[in-house]
DNA sequence: GCCGCGTATGCAAAAAATTGCATGAGAATC
DNA sequence: GATTCTCATGCAATTTTTTGCATACGCGGC
C-alpha cells in the first residue's frame, strides 16, 4: 500500500500537519490520490513511530495546536528506495459507468443529469489544474528535475480531463436519441 | 458499495458462476470496476440469500460443477431503483505517478522503463477494446437502448487509452532530457 | 456567559478488500 | 497408479478504508 508514499511525497518539501495534508490530498495530489483524513492521521502515526517522519508541536494563536511532520533521513532513503520497487495500478471505479450498463427508456432522462453534472465537475478540475499548469509550468522544459515529474503528472490529469469532457458530450448527444426523440407508444 | 450492482449488471444477458464472471470482471467490466474473485464468491451468496439473484448448480462434463447464478424478479428491480440513488467515483490511485513526483536523476532511467511498459499495457487494452467496437458496435445510434450504454462506457476507455498513450510519449520524451542528455559529473 | 462555528486531532466499530491458503474433481503426463 | 495441472469454489486472517462520532480550543455574536 501506498498511502505512506503519497505522504511523505507531499512532505518533501514542506513540513506539514494532518489536516494540512488533507487539504492538499484533496487538490494537487488528489489527482491520483486520496485519502481521508482518519486515515492520514493514523498513517502519520505509524511513520512517526517507524523513524521515517519526525514531528513536533507547534502553537498557534487563534486555532488549535497542530502537529508537524516531517521527513527524516531514513524516510527519505525508504522513499527512494520503493520508486524502484513494484508499481500497482487501482483502476478508476466509477458508478456512473455502471449505471449507464443499466441505459433504459426509463432512466435515461437521469442519466442525462448525472452526465451533465459529472461535466460539470470534471470542468471545474480542469480549470483549476490549467491554472496551476499557467503559473508554474509555463516551460516545462527547463524546470528542475523533481518538478519534471510533477508537470507530467499535472498533464495525464489534463489530458485525460478534457477527453472526459469530449465524452460527456458525445454522451449527451447520443441519449438525446433516446430520452427525447423516442415515439411514446401510442 | 456497488459490487453487488456489477455483479449483476453482468448477469443481465445472461446466468453467469463464480468463476466465469471473475473473467468477465477482468476483461470487459474491469474496464470501470474490478474485483478479486473471493470478494465475488462472497457477494454472490450474499446476493442469493438477499433473494436478488437464483443459484443452480450445474454438471459440467470434464469440469468440476459449477453454480449459475442468474437474476431474480426482485434483483432487477432493485437494480433499477439504484440507478436513481448517489452516484460515487472512486478515482484511479497510480503508484506510477506518485513515483513521478519523486522523480531524480538516480530514478529517471528506471521511471523510463516503467513508463515504457505502461505503454505497452496500454496498447494491448486498446486493442482489445477497439476490437470489440468495431465487431459490435459500429453503427451505435441505431442500437438497441441498454447497448448504447455499453458501447458509451468504452468509448471513454478507448478515449482515456488513446490519451494514456500519448501522454506517455510526452513524458519519455522529456525524461529524455533528464536521464540521457545530463552531463555526469566529471 | 452561553451558543454555535470552524479548525485540528483523534477513537472505535464496521465494512470492504487483499493475501494466503485449502479442497475436490477430472485430465493429462509419466 | 501416482503425480501434477487446471478449474471451480471457498475459508480465514489481516489490512485498509469508511462511517460515525468525540474532544478541545478559540472566535464571534448576542
Amino acid at each position: 500500500m501506498a498511502l505512506a508514499q503519497a505522504i511523505m511525497t507531499s512532505l518533501l518539501d514542506a513540513d506539514l500537519s494532518g489536516s494540512e495534508l488533507a487539504r492538499d490530498f484533496e487538490k494537487s495530489m488528489g489527482l491520483f490520490w486520496q485519502a481521508s483524513h482518519q486515515q492520514i492521521y493514523q498513517e502519520l502515526r505509524k511513520l512517526a513511530d517507524k523513524g521515517w517522519l519526525n514531528k513536533r508541536e507547534v502553537n498557534q494563536s487563534g486555532k488549535p495546536n497542530k502537529i508537524l511532520y516531517g521527513m527524516t533521513q531514513a524516510g527519505r532513503e525508504a522513499l527512494a528506495q520503493w520508486v524502484f520497487g513494484p508499481t500497482r495500478i487501482q483502476p478508476t471505479k466509477d458508478e456512473l459507468l455502471l449505471k449507464l450498463y443499466n441505459l433504459s427508456d426509463d432512466n435515461a432522462e437521469h442519466l442525462v443529469g448525472e452526465i451533465s453534472q459529472r461535466r460539470e465537475e470534471v470542468m471545474q478540475r480542469l480549470y483549476l489544474y490549467e491554472a496551476i499548469r499557467r503559473r508554474h509550468y509555463d516551460d516545462p522544459a527547463n524546470l528542475p528535475v523533481r518538478h519534471k515529474g510533477v508537470y507530467l503528472a499535472l498533464e495525464l490529469g489534463i489530458h485525460q480531463g478534457e477527453q472526459t469532457l469530449a465524452w460527456c458530450d458525445q454522451a449527451l448527444a447520443l441519449l438525446a436519441t433516446v430520452s427525447g426523440d423516442s415515439q411514446p407508444a401510442r
